[in-house]
DNA sequence: TCCTTCTGGTTTAATTTAGCAACCAGCTAT
DNA sequence: ATAGCTGGTTGCTAAATTAAACCAGAAGGA
């Protein structure tokens, strides 16, 4: 018996959770983003099991999110990346973020916040448009299958 | 040994990922957003186990993203409906299906896709932008502890 | 050089979760 | 009335998560 395997999904949002769906997957993939490369720092900043963070590490690297290589601070150890793929599921971790700080915390509660460096602000929240601009929301959206 | 509990950290995606990280979670909110309302439709759009669909429905409601409230069929049955704080997960579902458009079809292998009902029209590109407007990528950003 | 610590894991064992099938009581349609 | 649907629950097994112990190779310090 094996936990259900959803990759040859035709529905992407299925097939996504299938990489990134784990517990803790995309705990490792925050962190990787804030700057975390080495297997301790992860391990520490998480807290999670070692033997879990392996195996997680390893299927990122296998579907391309990450990538194992040798440290860039002259040591022979080595560090995990991101790939452009993995560093595009920034818009996932952000409208995550924003759903948690909007629903999850009391006022006043703290929080950690992400801000853009270049300019000091705050971010946009994030929204959901058609090409046209227009807002939609749950109800204004429909679902096809296609192929492009 | 429990599995960890996040839903006291100060990082609002790892409180998000507490509520909407277990397995089959986000794909039974992704069918409660296409209509999906009754126990069994549940069950057999996701073909998962049912007593996993009764403790993963039972802490949705608890968390507040889905209500059971009367089926509106005259039946007397019951249905599963997102709140208001359930449906403010669309972005971080149509980011989730951009990202797997992206980097999980082959060119040409089909897959469902999202379009807004009134214009027919399919959805902007979903990006991360500061107040100003500005796109920003994962090196563009920082974070701080704020308590707003 | 020797000793200690850090790194990046692997192994083992206990506990929890997921998947499957069977069962069941209360509705509903025929 | 009766057969099937609905919305579960129960019990079992397989797999995943956890924590803790262990380990070899690299780095750092005396």
């Amino acid at each position: 018996m094996q936990r259900r395997c959803l990759d040859d999904s035709t529905c992407p949002v299925a097939r996504s959770l299938d990489s990134i769906g784990d517990w803790w997957t995309l705990l490792i993939v925050r962190d990787a983003m804030l700057g975390v490369r080495r297997f301790s720092d992860f391990q520490r900043s998480l807290g999670l099991a070692r033997n879990v963070l392996t195996t997680r590490l390893k299927k990122l690297v296998a579907d391309g999110v990450m990538t194992m290589a040798p440290a860039t601070d002259g040591t022979s150890y080595q560090e995990y990346r991101l790939t452009e793929k993995g560093e595009a599921l920034l818009p996932v971790l952000v409208a995550m973020r924003q759903w948690g700080e909007r629903f999850l915390y009391a006022p006043g509660e703290p929080h950690s916040e992400l801000f853009a460096i270049a300019s000091g602000k705050a971010l946009e929240q994030i929204r959901v448009r058609d090409l046209d601009g227009q807002d939609c929301g749950v109800a204004d959206l429909g679902l096809v299958t296609a192929s492009k």
